[in-house]
DNA sequence: GTCTATAAACAGATAGAC
DNA sequence: GTCTATCTGTTTATAGAC
């Protein structure tokens, strides 16, 4: 990794990156192929050059953008998971919701990432499920896991998979609804401060659920 | 209400409706003005005339549908609260969530107003400002009294207008994820039975969730 | 009010010089 | 590989007949 670039990759990044940005700003068919070169400081001809054209750019993103959740909070959800107790797997739910949370709504540089992404789920199509197969069913299938054990329900039940894309979704909604949240909580900007009391919340709510859950025996 | 149209009114109508369903299936930038003139057995000339131009329509959209919204749901949210217990309060968040829940993931003729609020709230402007506004800002407002009395705390404070926030966002995950939900659910469609399922899971979270916030006295 | 024809700007794709 | 010039189709907006 970090190996230097050829002029020819560097160009190929560049677009990448310049059309992640965009196309998370405005959206895919606001964007036109001259705006993402102009911001590249690359040319037209480059995008087919490289991509085919304005669909291949779109999907290279795509990967893009994958490849780096992937390599950033991807080995947590596929590494095998220990022998848990269910309040060492309860005491875990909890640490990830923080982790995806912090994610989702702060982190600097995935900002144009999570706003991409968001945009492409509402779009039937090879992007949207790479996100799903990628990094959406993992990230689920481990939280499935990890309330089975939590609960002591069968983490294949439908019960545990709804519930689990409950608490999932809170999360989402706090990126969406991000200005209403903001104006509502008359909070001027969402830093690492104002990330802790959602991230408090959430982590409270998520508990409650799972308590709420759990079998007693 | 339910008066005669006049034949300007049915073409204004019948425009609105067809850019509601186009604007929700493909997203405004991806729908032309002749798409919508076709699919409305009008010209291309009556989107200039009736409403100005593209965005005229698009903000025409947004009224049509905020005004449905406001007429079907927006009383529940609008009317004064009765005195209530705090059991009574929870009862009636549970009764709204399965409400809510069941408009924004299954209730046929709203299908297309959903999918065009879900496109327009990941773009700031007017619209998304008329929908904050109108519609979730009231709803948010309800559901932090109701909150407040069955929890005992102030319907005021961050907390409880965070708790709410997660468990409205519970909702919006199941319309945003839901091919992935299907899927994952192996549900070939998403019908009563399935909002049902559905509906109980989400009521028992947020249950949970209130349950956790009460205050003992 | 409705509809057609057309204008002016813009889109993505491409051929070919360097 | 890069860049420019250009082609072809499509976009929204509009002028004017009916």
């Amino acid at each position: 990794m970090d190996k230097p670039l050829s002029g020819a990759e560097i160009t190929r990044v560049t677009l990448i990156e310049s059309a992640i940005g965009l196309f998370a700003e405005r959206g895919y068919d606001a964007v036109s192929t001259r705006d993402i070169a102009d911001l590249a400081a690359a040319n037209i001809g480059s995008i087919a050059y490289h991509f085919g054209g304005k669909p291949g750019l779109r999907l290279a993103c795509a990967q893009h953008v994958i490849g780096n959740i992937a390599a950033t909070v991807g080995p947590a959800f596929l590494r095998p998971l220990p022998p848990l107790t269910p309040d060492q797997a309860l005491e875990m739910i909890e640490r990830m919701m923080g982790v995806f949370t912090n994610f989702w709504m702060v982190s600097e540089g995935s900002q144009s990432f999570v706003n991409f992404i968001l945009r492409e789920m509402l779009v039937k199509g090879e992007v949207s499920e790479l996100f799903y197969s990628a990094w959406m069913k993992p990230m689920h299938k481990r939280f499935c896991e990890l309330f089975g054990i939590a609960t002591g329900r069968d983490p294949a039940s439908h019960e545990v998979k709804i519930a689990v894309f409950s608490f999932i979704g809170q999360v989402f909604h706090f990126r969406v609804g991000q200005p209403l949240i903001m104006r509502r909580l008359e909070w001027d900007e969402l830093g690492e401060r104002e990330a802790e009391h959602i991230v408090n919340g959430l982590v409270k709510n998520t508990r409650a659920i799972v308590l709420a859950y759990r079998l007693q025996d």
